[in-house]
DNA sequence: GTATATGCAAAGTCTTTGCATCGTT
DNA sequence: AACGATGCAAAGACTTTGCATATAC
């Protein structure tokens, strides 16, 4: 996706920068921290200052190219876009986070739709637990914890 | 409700900061930084210093009587931690945040309990848009421009 | 009396901003 | 050529921490 004739439509500039920032991203899949894209992107050009990281994400995000979501660390992860609702499993374990869609977040919509008068706009779902790898291992560790002869 | 007797079956001990921290949150029902805590709280002990009101907060939420939630905008803010499961709506207008319980934190678990394996422990649900409230003020602003001469 | 909590100030983390220079348009 | 963007460093906002003193137990 070139993102230069969007940028300009609102009198921003295409700068290598900015290229570099946005294709690390849409690379990523992830939910990266300003500092995570920076690092990344510094491996193909080491001058990239973190500053212009952060304003390039404002930029993306102004133009609905890229989003922040908070995932309850204190830091800002972003992600690119989608139009799709998404929400997040944060394992509190591995410190993996998935990303989901599906229909739960339009749910959601339906339901805050149906009398409180509050006119919806965002919804952030955010969900803290322990994903499907990180429960196995946990089990594994209680079973041979409870098996030892001085269990503590 | 009494904190002394908790605090201590945890070791920790009951100090007149701990009380007034523990009041000043149950009685403001809302979701107040560390720093509006500290602002209330100090009106009536005017030495107790922020960073005990940061240290009480962690202690009441070892304990479970508080808890932390991120409403997006990078500061913590704090609660009582109702055993209900409740979510939050946020008013990109006027600020306000409105407190919600009922059964749809609960059928986001429901839906979670289906299949992906992911064992849920706490779900975050932070909806922003605009209050009933706002929502009139804006509608009139709207119609009041719309109605001018050389709308802009 | 002892261990924990407090106040204070300093440091830490994440993010933004001022400014001279550089580069896109 | 003009104006927006960058790099750098400094400042900001929020939160935590080290340490000497005070206090709950």
């Amino acid at each position: 996706m070139d993102v230069g004739p969007l940028l300009r439509t609102e009198g921003y500039r295409l700068t290598p920068q900015r290229r570099l920032v946005w294709d690390a991203l849409r690379r990523a899949e992830g939910h990266l921290t300003a500092e995570e894209l920076h690092d990344e992107v510094t491996r193909a050009a080491p001058d990239l200052n973190l500053a212009s990281v952060y304003r390039t994400l404002r930029v993306l995000a102004d133009l609905d190219l890229a989003r922040e979501v908070h995932l309850g660390d204190g830091r800002g992860h972003w992600e690119v876009a989608h139009p799709d609702d998404a929400f997040h499993l944060v394992c509190r374990s591995c410190g993996e986070v998935e990303h989901h869609e599906g229909d739960l977040v339009e749910n959601i919509r339906r339901h805050l739709a149906g009398g409180h008068g509050f006119t919806t706009e965002r919804v952030e779902l955010v969900v803290h637990g322990v994903c499907a790898n990180c429960t196995g291992r946990l089990d594994s560790v209680t079973r041979e914890v409870a098996s030892r002869p001085e269990g503590r």
